[in-house]
DNA sequence: TTGACTTAGTGTTGATAAGACACTATTATG
DNA sequence: CATAATAGTGTCTTATCAACACTAAGTCAA
């Protein structure tokens, strides 16, 4: 069924970025295309927004058909609005990150015929369109945003040690962090609560298991409290 | 000339949240609709982007067109797009803020048989579609941008006195500072340059003219340098 | 069962930055 | 020439940040 208009659009589209954490490396999710322009090389998951949904709501439903992550942390970054990015027609896509930890989330390898996997942020393919740039812009706002903002809490499973993110600033940020004044601020602001857990099936002795404490966290916000690490 | 596509697309349009200051208050644009829907109502100016121009191209253009103003600071802020924020179809914005200098920049008070005028960010009329919320987007990204970037020498003239620019950060902070201490931190960043020249027309001791140092801030930045206020 | 290995967990100190605070200097004006 | 208005300046206290090393607890293998 045919849509006309009386000026020409540009199409409108999402993308995401997914980053998840492993024992090494920040990870981002890519999908290899299987359809021109740019086929068999790696992009990042998107689609269409319908004029039906909002464009959180699309981003949610691409990811989730895509890769069948969901309910997971998923923020707009930016709109991607060059003339020539698609060479197809012109298309504006706006931007996601999204933060995932890999234990609760069971992440299908392939879907929609098409296959999908981690990458290190180190390590990265040729990607199609501007996905470079967008994926960079994306890894430059997690840099920045997880400064003062606790998110990184997404990246971690529900219960996690204190080295686990402590470990996850370091990858973030890409330097090192002093153990005991990292604990000691991490300690220090309350919003981490210590369970009377500790961590299993480790060849040494085993950490306390902390969770975050939302609940805390958005009282210090609410009363204007700088979370920096 | 009428355009078909195999879906239907949502239009897609900017709008421009423009800040300036004076001696008072931040001061937002706005403009007086001739147009139903929201007929007689303010809302930011904007307008839909065309297929042959970026995004940012789009704002200068719409931003001139309607206002005058050109050669702005001027920077994406966020996509909105809710179904249902114009009444009469599918529209999704991509909005932006910018900062001028009264002195600098001449503001037609009228364009296009509309009526624009500065309204004080603490005194706004209601606005059309979902402006208000774009507004509030908007001053919150200024308060938290200022913090970190000097973007706020935008809002001066080019040559400035160190009481000018703490009032900006005062009116944008929304809380007093401490005279010696901003004297302190802002010279002792660097990024100002006093002039040889004092400011005229005072009926009182004149107060030294500084200016933005951008080669001296850009270089500093380069090497990580954080801006805080 | 014990010794070696691995990671958990813990405080102090010195340096630097931030915040509180009040007076003198300069110019315009009546 | 006195008054009024804002410019311009330094010190001290307190808080924050960064550097730094050892003991505790548990696993594992000989």
């Amino acid at each position: 069924m045919p849509h006309t208009y009386e000026f020409p659009r540009p199409a409108l589209t999402v993308d995401i970025v997914v980053f998840a954490l492993d024992e090494q490396d920040l990870q981002v999710m890519l999908i290899e295309r299987d359809l021109e322009p740019f086929e068999g090389q790696w992009a990042l998951p998107g689609g269409f927004v319908r004029v039906e949904e909002t464009l959180d709501e699309a981003a949610r439903r691409e990811l989730q058909e895509e890769t069948g992550l969901k309910e997971i942390f998923l923020e707009q970054l930016y709109t991607f609005g060059a003339v020539d990015r698609d060479p197809r027609e012109r298309v504006v896509t706006v931007a996601y990150y999204a933060l995932v930890n890999l234990e609760g989330h069971d992440v299908r390898a392939s879907t929609d015929a098409r296959n999908a996997a981690w990458f290190s942020v180190n390590d990265l393919p040729d990607l199609a369109f501007d996905h470079q740039t967008i994926l960079a812009a994306a890894h430059d706002r997690l840099r920045s945003k997880v400064r003062y903002q606790p998110i990184g809490f997404e990246l971690l499973p529900e219960k996690f040690t204190l080295r686990q993110l402590q470990h996850l600033y370091e990858v973030i940020l890409d330097r090192e962090l002093d153990k005991r004044n990292f604990r000691k601020k991490v300690l220090g602001m309350e919003i981490v609560k210590a369970t009377n857990e500790i961590e299993k099936d480790v060849a040494h002795r085993a950490a306390r298991l902390y969770r975050f404490d939302k609940r805390k966290y958005d009282r210090l916000t609410k009363r204007g409290f700088n979370f920096e690490i």
